[in-house]
DNA sequence: TTACTTACTTACATGATTGTTCGTACCACA
DNA sequence: TGTGGTACGAACAATCATGTAAGTAAGTAA
């Protein structure tokens, strides 16, 4: 999520995930708060103010920088109407929102994996 | 996935996130090995040096890390058989198996969204 | 006694992600 | 002119994840 140095082994052994289309999904969703992010969109369009009052404890910087990767990758739209004082809104793109129901799935097996866990 | 300091910002922030399911799940998965590993397995059970041959390029140290924490997570079982020399091997236990189609889903999602981004 | 194989383990270094603090741009309104 | 609200951005620091290089343990065979 910020620049990367070329020719480290991490950034070689990349070519090793990149074709894997699980991974890259993975990865997608895979920002500290994206999923917490996803979960307040998919009931609805947000504003920025709003997503910083529900989510208190993420500290701005973090927001941005998780909302710009989402929309970079295409899950979400940013709005920004041209009013006094400015108005910025999220919301889902279809992608995301094809999403959805797999994360459903995923939570339920989560659900069940973290009950055996313990 | 080693030792961490307690009442760090990072720490406390988990409390957040602990109650998610999804991003548990997510979790479980999201080391950047573990799901190469997860395909390779799902596909028979292997010994420790089939797998280190397989994915020559990664570290020994980050091959068991990673079968480790799949380990600890209830994803895989390790069986050690008392021969000379040893042999391990990691088989995927059912809750891996009840995970697999849920991957599956998400990297067909991932193909997609991927062909859409070009 | 030494060498060999498998499956790790440890100490250390590098790179990536997340968090803290402060500052900015825009325009309205007093 | 100065204050206020929204939505950020940049510099820096802390923490986590990953990679490198070397060594270990157990047992058998030479």
């Amino acid at each position: 999520m910020g620049t990367r140095k070329e020719n480290s082994t991490y950034s070689r052994n990349e070519k090793y995930i990149i074709n894997c289309n699980m991974s890259y999904a993975v990865h997608v969703i895979g920002g500290r708060w994206k999923l917490l992010l996803l979960d307040k969109l998919r009931k609805g369009t947000s504003r920025y103010s709003d997503l910083k009052k529900e989510f208190s404890y993420i500290s701005e910087r973090m927001l941005t920088l998780q909302l710009k990767s989402m929309e970079e990758d295409g899950l979400i739209i940013r709005n920004v109407y041209a009013e006094v004082p400015v108005r910025v809104e999220y919301t889902l793109t279809p992608a995301a929102i094809e999403l959805i129901p797999i994360l459903d799935l995923l939570s339920a097996w989560g659900n069940r994996q973290r009950s055996l866990q313990e």
